[in-house]
DNA sequence: TGTGACATGTAATATGTTACATGATTGA
DNA sequence: TCAATCATGTAACATATTACATGTCACA
């Protein structure tokens, strides 16, 4: 029993989508990743076979060899020891860094707003409005057709909340640079 | 006039800084991430101070040295050729990833609520409100501190819509699972 | 019969992290 | 004078990205 490390998010990610999906292939996974409406990660496959066999040297997962016709295929299982990673990554304490101010590139650039000519400032917020209602409503259209899996239905509820609030303030500052 | 390829997202904080701080030391700019609330770069030398290298050599900043009694210190200066990639870095059009949902580790995790046994469920919605709760008064009292500058103050309002969107998301689905 | 999507993987590359090393300066 | 902090840097390491390689399958 030694080990134990904690996981990477992107780790935490794989096992929780096998929890989620149950076993499946590395493909049925990656898949999960190229179809999110988050575009941090890319689902690359340099990233998740690599990352599969990562965990499985370390116990956290197992592999069947599930040929299917003459197509080489794996199918994925989630050990206890996987579960009980998974669980450590899921479970508080939470670290500052997952609680506290969510990293966002858009506010990362507007911290430097100041260095554009004032005309390229209000072209800025504009467009970045403009943008994030485009995503908003993307947003509010995945909310809905997730209405059958709760959890997946938060998570768009999540992004549509994150996203309004954005519009909101991308607004406020729009509306301080003009009036001056 | 060759390369002018994107900045990453660190390379062009640090133009930005510069640019926001004028004519300083690596070391300066280290402490603004250093300082930062948002925790998603730790500001460590190892990431500074070979970025500031890769960036001289590709001419985006000079260096002057400029020793102040027995220290060796470097004065890095923004060049031309930095302004012009910071602005388009900085400028829209913007990629999707940047206007798009942003990342958040805490909504990553939610996603696997499931994988909890219910009690789990509620002390993870309730452990997450009360941390949430408390980087929003950090947050707000960081606001207060920014009111001298224009553009940090802003960030820091940012900062303080995304704790407060979140808040209520977390506390929507505390709601539910409540009622289960 | 061939074109494109499915599926698994590897190689080169870039970049950020931790940990370490070095020396100057400040203040108790 | 001793410790902590300032300031600059390097080395080992982990991991994600793009691009490539390979072969299967569905379908037009």
């Amino acid at each position: 029993m030694a080990g134990a490390r904690q996981l990477t998010e992107l780790e935490g990610c794989v096992l929780g989508n096998l929890k989620v999906l149950g076993p499946c292939t590395p493909y049925a996974i990656r898949r999960e990743f190229l179809a999110s409406t988050t575009p941090y990660w890319s689902g690359s496959a340099g990233a998740i076979y690599p990352l599969v066999k990562r965990l499985e040297r370390q116990g956290l997962l197992r592999s069947e060899s599930h040929a299917t016709g003459k197509r080489r295929s794996k199918r994925l299982v989630l050990t206890p020891a996987g579960q009980r990673a998974l669980l450590g990554w899921l479970r508080p304490p939470f670290p500052d860094w997952v609680v506290g101010v969510p990293p966002d590139p858009l506010r990362t650039r507007l911290r430097f707003l100041g260095a554009l000519p004032a005309v390229e400032q209000t072209k800025f917020l504009a467009d970045a409005e403009r943008q994030i209602q485009f995503h908003l409503q993307a947003a509010e259209a995945d909310c809905e057709q997730q209405r059958d899996d709760l959890y997946a239905y938060r998570m768009a509820r999540g992004a549509v909340a994150a996203l309004k609030a954005r519009l909101e303030w991308v607004r406020e500052i729009a509306g301080d640079v003009k009036q001056e």
